[in-house]
DNA sequence: GTCAGTGCAAACCCTTTGCAGAAAG
DNA sequence: CTTTCTGCAAAGGGTTTGCACTGAC
């Protein structure tokens, strides 16, 4: 994006607001750094990046606006690895190539995967979402 | 299957064997219950069921043995919620439906579906996996 | 006796909760 | 003043680790 803090602060706190949510010091803190950083991230990276040495934002309140944010949409939530929730700032439809080795985490276009043959729900049933993990080693 | 025990007990020791895995008393009684009980489980539950009241092994050697079994085949680790391994004893290829509401986990035949438009990966990296996961809620 | 393998209590770490305080009405 | 919203310390729960113990040689 390369804003001005004070651009990028207005574009966040515009986001927040199309989304219903109260544009709080704490949130806007953290929704600049999502936006101004790498696609994927855990509550503990997210919270160094936030407070890069002094003390802006609580790790609870750090886990608890990413929980807000992605019940809002404004993240979607990846599950590769469990004990780890990691968020992804790229909320289309898209799948994920997980390095169980070093951790990396890669995005697949939606329309490069195709998937045929789902079956056939009953109807009290709805789907979310279909999530595919492409899970390597290095050789 | 419906053996007897001994039969059981028999069965899980040598299937133990044939994968180079010590069987140990508890290891033994953490195989019966898998091989005896519903495919998906977790530590927890199947620590429940290895003591049925009594105390036959503890929390520590079920997650070192799930983990052991699972390293060595035996089992498979399905990963569908952040915070919670979940194994199933059904280590052929296939995928999953999560209903995120109930926790309920189905399996889908690997056969049923199919995935086409695989990234070309790096010739350092080897997949391990392809996981899918259909993720519903009650309508 | 020595040494590899094993089980488990205690420690650890990630996440959630409950409540004090702030903001809004 | 009352009510709703918010941030965070403390509690919670799942998993791993370090070490005492066992069994094999």
């Amino acid at each position: 994006m390369n804003l001005y803090p004070d651009q990028l602060r207005q574009r966040v706190i515009a986001r927040l607001a199309q989304n219903s949510i109260n544009p709080t010091r704490q949130r806007v803190e953290i929704g600049m750094c999502l936006f101004d950083c790498d696609k994927h991230i855990t509550a503990d990276q997210l919270l160094e990046l936030v407070n890069q040495g002094r003390h802006e934002v609580s790790k609870a309140t750090v886990y608890n606006t990413l929980g807000l944010f992605a019940s809002k949409g404004l993240l979607r939530e990846v599950v590769v690895d469990p004990g780890k929730q990691i968020f992804d700032t790229n909320t289309a439809p898209h799948h994920h190539v997980y390095n169980t080795d070093t951790g990396e985490l890669k995005d697949i276009e939606s329309a490069d995967l195709v998937v045929s043959g789902l079956p056939v729900l009953d109807e009290s049933i709805e789907i979310t979402g279909v999530d595919i993990v492409v899970r390597v080693k290095n050789a």
